[in-house]
DNA sequence: CTCTGGATGTCGCTA
DNA sequence: TAGCGACGTCCAGAG
């Protein structure tokens, strides 16, 4: 990243600067007092004030006031950008997107400071399942664990912490599940291990452990054989893209689905 | 607006502006290499890449990428922020949100260049020809949707909703409008007609329908023809033009205006 | 406070 | 390309 930065330019500076940017297509920021016109699917006015003005490398247009998460104006992609001098004496700049039709213009009465420069980034962006998420797909498909495993509670509690999941297995057996979205540690096995012991001091019936997650730690897989813990890998990008494909059909396909 | 910038900061500078500007509740923006991770309603992790990192003056947060209209990080308000340094030479910002309990974290690897200082805005905002708007006008000139309509009431409660605009044709018979200021689609029917079915069943007398929008999806047109209700298009831009008219000269000439 | 409907929604998938 | 539904939707207004 290469960053150009220009205080306090005059107009005829910014001008040039802005230019730049924009015929080399580079990520543009701009700090200062502007009024805005916007026409197309609505229509809006707004009056002087000291706003932020981005120009993204794909033409995205935002203009930020200080507070709130929103542009007050914006522009998801446009056809051109292009700015210009006024003989009022401000800077304007006119943001085009052609369909559908619209004109955003901002005028600057004064620039405080700009900075344009090229941005690489080839990071990876992945949207994961919360561990709720997680753990109401299993309740709602326990196939997701065991064949004619019967979830019957979730966030069941016992005395110290709640078990994520509990049910009974086909033999009619107890099984408690604790379910992680990271990797598994040690940590893991004796949480669950706990649960275990509690459970047997309290019912006199010793339950079987499955410890659930998305990989597991050496140490973790080494404890849960010590201590007689069953453990079983769930593939969350899986579950997500089920859970998308779950919401357009139907939820009761979601077992033969998985279970290959 | 008074702005302060550093350029290629040590990560130890960079943490004392970024303190300060929070601390100072200013406007900051940090240009760097950084990974996020996000956990709350979803969950999701962002590999290294270049992006800008924007604090506003109440605590929205966001991150953009070089491409794009939406942040691919963002918080829209925080409980907290807090920098601090990591050992492993990386300085990580924390956004907390409290409800729904979310949180942001960013890693930075290096930092480009931050900027931070108070902006100033009271400009007024207004958007012209929302939803409201054409409602009113409608319902100022029912003849924009036909001739000798009368509507007698806006945003008439129903059970369950309300009816946008109702009223009573040339021949006495009700009317019932939905209207949209988007095109409209399948869904927009089926609210419209859940409203004549209540307005039947309560009154017992079958009301028109009339969809009321800029344009309709096919699959609109399709469910209102099987559900026997009427459509009508407006032209918002005319509308728009027509306003501005209006507010120059008289209201009643507006009728005439739109007739041809 | 929760709930609901609108938005210059935006975005991505699919026919 | 247009339609259509999801979204960490956000957000304002009402009950």
């Amino acid at each position: 990243m290469k960053l150009e930065i220009i205080r306090k330019p005059s107009l005829e500076e910014a001008l040039s600067f802005i230019r730049e940017a924009l015929r080399k297509k580079e990520y543009l920021v701009v700090f200062g007092e502007c009024s805005v016109e916007y026409e197309g699917r609505g229509s809006s006015r707004l009056t002087s004030g000291e706003r932020m003005f981005v120009v993204k490398q794909d033409g995205a247009v935002l203009l930020h006031r200080p507070e709130g998460y929103s542009p007050v104006n914006w522009q998801p992609s446009t056809a051109s950008i292009e700015a210009r001098l006024l003989h009022s004496g401000e800077l304007l700049i006119v943001a085009i997107r052609s369909k559908p039709r619209e004109i955003l213009r901002v005028y600057f009465k004064n620039i405080e400071a700009a900075i344009k420069g090229k941005l690489m980034d080839t990071g990876e962006f992945v949207m994961y399942l919360s561990e709720a998420e997680i753990r109401d797909m299993i309740y709602e498909n326990p196939g997701l664990i065991e064949e004619g495993l019967r979830i019957t509670e979730k966030e069941k509690p016992i005395d110290i912490g709640y078990i994520d999941l509990f049910g009974y297995d086909s033999s009619g057996r107890p099984v408690i599940i604790e379910l992680k979205r990271v990797p598994a540690s040690r940590e893991a096995v004796m949480q669950l291990y706990n649960y275990i012991v509690q459970y047997k001091k309290k019912y006199g019936v010793d339950p079987r452990g499955i410890l659930v997650a998305p990989s597991f730690y050496r140490s973790a897989i080494d404890m849960a054989e010590k201590l007689g813990i069953e453990w079983k890998e769930i593939n969350i990008q899986k579950l997500w893209k089920m859970k998308k494909s779950m919401e357009k059909k139907e939820m009761n396909t979601l077992d033969r689905f998985f279970k290959h």
